[in-house]
DNA sequence: AGCACGCCGACT
DNA sequence: GTCGGCGTGCTC
């Protein structure tokens, strides 16, 4: 077995594969699958994974291994198995599998070098630019206008080498530690021996007196109100040590959070919880769709079922949406856990991302909770996986590899024989049309636990209000409701559903919108920096005096910002003291959370925010839900749009009177028949769902389908439709009867960075090969896309038809 | 993806 | 002869 099979770093389809590696004899003991390793690639180096050791290889010349990476594996076998698999059901590479399954530190960075290797004189030019220097990087050359010719010259004739560095980007977090480097029965000896004057150094000494092990020396000086200084000169004297030591970044204090024990289970918890716990203990795989009220206790059955998993010495994954978005969240598991807990999401540093990660990878946790990636957790025995808000579009990661972290789940819960728990107040119709026909366990938790009811819904029509000469944006209703909440003390929710309603600027002279010179698509308004920026390529231009197109000074930014809404609330209820919170007000760390706290203080009367607000938060005094416009995405081009203002509506009114005060809702639209509207204002997920299966029956949509989508850019148009075209042909000619192929369609951003954007989607009920065909479609294109500038992106299940 | 190699055309 | 710009093919 002295052969490597490595997959080396470099995405492009025809690398996608294993390279066959020496592995020489100071390593043969040492390395195994799942490890990283730097190999020779051509005249390069670069990094790669180890998927496989074998005895004979195909190939006859094989080059060594140059380095190993990592002490232990960074992906386990079961990992490397589910690699291969996600790359072939994503079309993905396999490397970008497997970065995608670690976090970012882990990847490789890579450095060029010059080094000089002769002390005779070389050319003028290249002795002036190493001026003196033994090497450079080599972008330092690129930058300095040096014949190229030149250097190739010096570099055949061995005066320069060129040297390729693969870089590690990791970083460990160390502090400094303090101990006594005596007895500790003589430590009072020698705070006599110190002089009257060094008060402070006997202070300190004394504190090891009572404390002689090791500590902090941050901490040590805080204790005793001291400084570095008088460490120093104990340490100077040799009566104290200081080394420095690892430590984890812990971006939570376990300390700061109150132990909880298990609350006793209503009835329907269960109910729910009893097959779950019986697969626990069987250790036999299942899915379990849990489709439970807002209020329900879902996370209670959650860690219970956690609870059990522990006990039986197995690991648990719960996936939340965004965590950094819900606070609340992690102090309940961190509460019942405590530090058994480790914590992955967005909002940490990747240095705090990486120790996280080591935790799980050393098995110093049983439990993460994590966004999407949290799904690769390096765990061998996994006892449970739970998917909180199933229906989340943030599972679905939209860029390579597009994988959904809900089919992660299902196969690495195959893998591990164990159940996976599915939990929404508002499934998806996917979800629930399995848990239907009984692919899914379907548990259902119709009461709150606090046995209150859910909130009273009311849709205000806002025709009516134009029709009567209001033209806020707050109906008559809402303010009134909001005034009498405040004056009771309570505190009110409004939720602004700003997708499809940005702030973009319209001159009101000529109507001129202005767009970004690089997308199809309209600049948003900053306020903050007077800027205009474009969402998906950063372009960015002050805003304009006056209109470019007809030099009107009317031109003025429209649309319903949260910051137009703020102005607007507190002109109409002055009184009214409000917290806006959107992606402006909470871009800092750890704002979000401050904001939250103010308004659990009960410092604020109005909670003014976007999407972000729907979901997970919890306040006792909260009485009051309004939703500004309801159906602003409802007319959105996607099959989904009614899905999601479904689930919007239903999550954000969930936020009213969690406790003892009765909650209301309002909710403002301009389609208050729409069935969405309607149903989610009657907590009927039933009926919706029935009513939404029929549409996507008739318009032929998922579930009743499976869709792929191909987008195809260029920068030039014809290129685009024609490269699209042709794809388009080659499918349906391939496909089965039942199968449609639509396209070339232009994109909903029909350009963007200056590429013209055209997909082809296809709806297919059963269609074994057509990843394969896809595959082998791509590889036809695959000049054209080298050469001359084209890109083809597969999603064979999206989310958002973008 | 990067990188080397080799052909070609321009410049002096 | 000297130099730089691409197109092409390869990487265990």
């Amino acid at each position: 077995m002295n052969i490597a099979k490595v997959i080396v770093d470099v995405p492009a389809s025809s690398i996608n594969q294993t390279f066959d590696y020496k592995i020489p004899e100071r390593f043969q003991e040492i390395l195994n699958v799942g490890m990283r390793v730097i190999v020779p690639f051509g005249p390069r180096k670069i990094m790669g994974f180890v998927v496989g050791r074998t005895d004979e290889s195909s190939f006859d010349k094989l080059k060594e291994i140059s380095d190993i990476l990592d002490i232990t594996p960074v992906l386990t076998d079961e990992l490397l198995g589910l690699g291969k698999w996600l790359a072939d059901e994503t079309l993905s590479m396999y490397i970008t599998v497997f970065q995608a399954m670690l976090p970012q530190v882990l990847k490789a960075q890579y450095r060029k070098e010059l080094v000089r290797m002769t002390e005779d004189s070389l050319p003028e030019d290249l002795e002036n630019f190493f001026a003196g220097r033994d090497f450079v990087v080599y972008e330092e050359f690129e930058a300095a206008k040096i014949s190229f010719y030149q250097l190739q010259k010096a570099i055949q004739d061995g005066d320069i080498s060129v040297n390729y560095q693969v870089k590690s980007k990791i970083t460990k977090k160390h502090i400094t530690v303090v101990e006594p480097r005596i007895e500790p029965h003589s430590l009072e000896e020698e705070i006599l021996d110190l002089p009257k004057i060094a008060k402070k150094q006997k202070e300190l000494l004394a504190y090891f007196i009572d404390h002689p092990e090791p500590i902090d020396q941050k901490i040590l000086v805080q204790k005793c109100n001291t400084s570095k200084s008088t460490i120093k000169a104990l340490v100077d004297k040799g009566l104290l040590v200081t080394f420095k030591q690892e430590v984890y970044r812990n971006p939570y204090d376990d300390n700061a959070y109150a132990r909880t024990v298990a609350l006793e289970l209503t009835e329907q918890q269960q109910e729910a919880i009893a097959p779950i716990k019986q697969h626990i203990r069987e250790e036999t795989h299942d899915t379990f769709l849990l489709h439970g009220v807002t209020g329900s206790g879902k996370t209670e059955v959650y860690l219970q079922a956690i609870q059990d998993v522990i006990d039986n010495g197995k690991e648990a994954i719960v996936l939340v949406p965004e965590i950094s978005l819900t606070p609340q969240m992690v102090r309940r598991f961190k509460g019942r856990f405590g530090s058994n807990v480790a914590v992955m999401h967005s909002g940490l540093s990747s240095g705090e991302k990486y120790d996280e990660w080591r935790r799980i990878h050393r098995k110093e946790v049983q439990v993460v909770v994590g966004a999407r990636s949290a799904i690769f957790a390096p765990f061998e025995k996994i006892g449970i996986i739970i998917i909180d808000e199933e229906h989340e579009n943030s599972y679905k990661q939209e860029d390579q590899p597009r994988y959904h972290a809900r089919d992660v789940a299902i196969y690495r819960g195959r893998n591990h024989n164990c159940p996976v728990i599915l939990g929404s107040a508002t499934p998806t119709l996917e979800s629930y049309a399995r848990a239907q026909k009984g692919v899914y366990q379907l548990a259902t938790l119709t009461k709150r636990t606090n046995n209150s009811e859910m909130p009273d819904v009311e849709i205000v029509d806002m025709r009516d209000e134009l029709h009567a000469g209001n033209r806020s944006m707050f109906s008559r209703k809402l303010k009134e409701s909001i005034e009498a909440c405040i004056s009771r003390g309570e505190q009110a929710v409004l939720l602004l559903n700003r997708r499809g309603y940005s702030t973009f600027v319209m001159c009101r002279d000529c109507g001129h919108v202005k767009e970004c010179p690089h997308c199809d698509i309209a600049l948003t308004y900053h306020k903050n920096s007077n800027r205009l920026k474009c969402h998906y390529c950063s372009y960015e231009e002050p805003m304009p005096k006056i209109c470019p197109e007809c030099n009107s000074d009317l031109i003025r930014f429209f649309g319903t910002g949260t910051q137009r809404i703020e102005e607007n609330l507190t002109q109409l209820i002055p009184e009214a003291r409000v917290i806006r919170m959107d992606v402006d007000t909470t871009r800092r760390k750890g704002s979000h959370e401050k904001l939250l706290t103010q308004f659990a203080n009960k410092e604020a009367d109005i909670l003014l925010g976007t999407q972000m607000i729907a979901k997970g938060l919890d306040f006792e005094n909260v009485t009051l839900v309004g939703v500004l416009t309801a159906d602003s995405m409802l007319h959105l081009p996607d099959f989904r749009s009614s899905e999601k203002t479904f689930q919007l509506l239903t999550q954000v009114s969930g936020r009213a009177g969690r406790h003892e005060l009765p909650g209301e809702v309002i909710v403002q639209t301009y389609t208050p028949d729409h069935y969405s509207i309607q149903l989610a204002s009657n907590y009927d997920y039933t009926t919706f769902f029935q009513n939404e299966m029929r549409t996507r029956k008739a318009f032929q949509y998922p579930p009743y389908v499976f869709l792929s989508l191909i987008t195809v850019s260029h920068p030039n148009h014809v290129s685009a439709v024609q490269a699209t075209q042709k794809i388009v042909q080659l499918l349906m000619k391939n496909v089965g009867e039942d199968t449609v192929v639509l396209g070339p369609t232009p994109s909903p951003i029909a350009r963007m960075k200056d590429r013209y954007r055209y997909q082809c989607m296809v709806k297919y009920k059963n269609e074994p090969n057509l990843r394969t065909l896809i595959r082998k479609i791509i590889r036809q294109f695959d000049e054209e896309v080298r050469k001359n500038d084209l890109l083809i992106t597969v999603d064979m299940q999206p989310y958002q038809l973008m």
